[in-house]
DNA sequence: GGCAATTGAGTTGCGTACAATTCAATTGCT
DNA sequence: AGCAATTGAATTGTACGCAACTCAATTGCC
């Protein structure tokens, strides 16, 4: 019995995937975290969420609400509050109610979150260097994904 | 009480991250499949195992293994077992054990499995023109995270 | 003031990701 | 042939993402 022939398009041939290679592009970097974040017992969300909020220490009087945190990172209260109560349970971070608000929780960096944020400096140049980052071309490179996100960043 | 002043470190803001641009834009790029997928009641991820597997069509004689396909999506089988399982339930496909090798599970498209690339195209160029993305640029981005995702694809 | 609508967190449920482990099938080596 | 090492799936456990829902606090409007 004769197969049928198989007309392959090539728009869907997965190499031809912008939304693939962004995937395992995605996936690949935040493996390549991974010996820095193990040193430093966070996951990769946990991190960017640690980024916020050091940044946030620049720009007094209050630390963000969840949901400020969640309009920064592109993340819901779902994934949210979960891994700021694990952020807690590490001593990173206490969540505070806010009593001007009562629905509003703040997370509020403890000396010991403050004090993290020392140590990642050093891992981060290592790693760059270790994977032979060229800091120009890094630069350009997340200008483009930079716009590409911008053209989706509508959705939600 | 005078605050110590924070110094803030330009490399490390959430906004000079390559890793979170890439990290929030493919997060964004599946929310924009988001409605074509429902309407094909696939998840994100089954839709490129079934990708992988119409391409695999073309390529005769056998359909690939749990393992080929983790190579050419980069997930294991951790991940795909209870995936594919999720695909069989759906009709799309049945996984067989290889005969030849009984430690190998082939995963084989159905008629329906088969049948459901139909409807992928039209709503494809529909979200495609919904979103006013332009071919050439598109062309152009995907090489520039190709060329990323070379550079980290030598971890795992 | 009273009350409906909205808002911010939290909860639940499902489906990934991925490390780590298990186990049977196969390979390699002698 | 005999057996140790390897391999391919499957399983287990943890932590996201995100939709859908709940619930209490607040806002808006009359």
């Amino acid at each position: 019995m004769k197969q049928a022939p198989v007309v392959l398009d090539a728009a869907l041939l997965l190499d031809n995937q912008l939304c693939f290679k962004l995937y395992a592009t995605s996936r690949a970097v935040i493996r390549a975290y991974k010996p820095m974040l193990d040193q430093l017992n966070l996951t990769y969300p946990q991190y960017l969420v640690m980024l916020v909020l050091w940044e946030w220490q620049a720009a007094p009087p209050l630390q963000p609400t969840v949901k400020a945190l969640g309009e920064r990172l592109m993340l819901d209260s779902g994934t949210l509050t979960p891994l700021l109560k694990r952020l807690e349970q590490l001593g990173l971070l206490v969540r505070q109610r806010s009593s001007e608000d009562e629905r509003e929780v703040h997370p509020l960096l403890t000396a010991a979150g403050r004090g993290l944020r020392e140590r990642v400096q050093p891992l981060r140049s290592q790693l760059l260097c270790e994977h032979g980052v060229d800091l120009d071309g890094l630069a350009e490179l997340r200008r483009h994904v930079g716009e590409l996100l911008e053209r989706f960043m509508a959705l939600r």
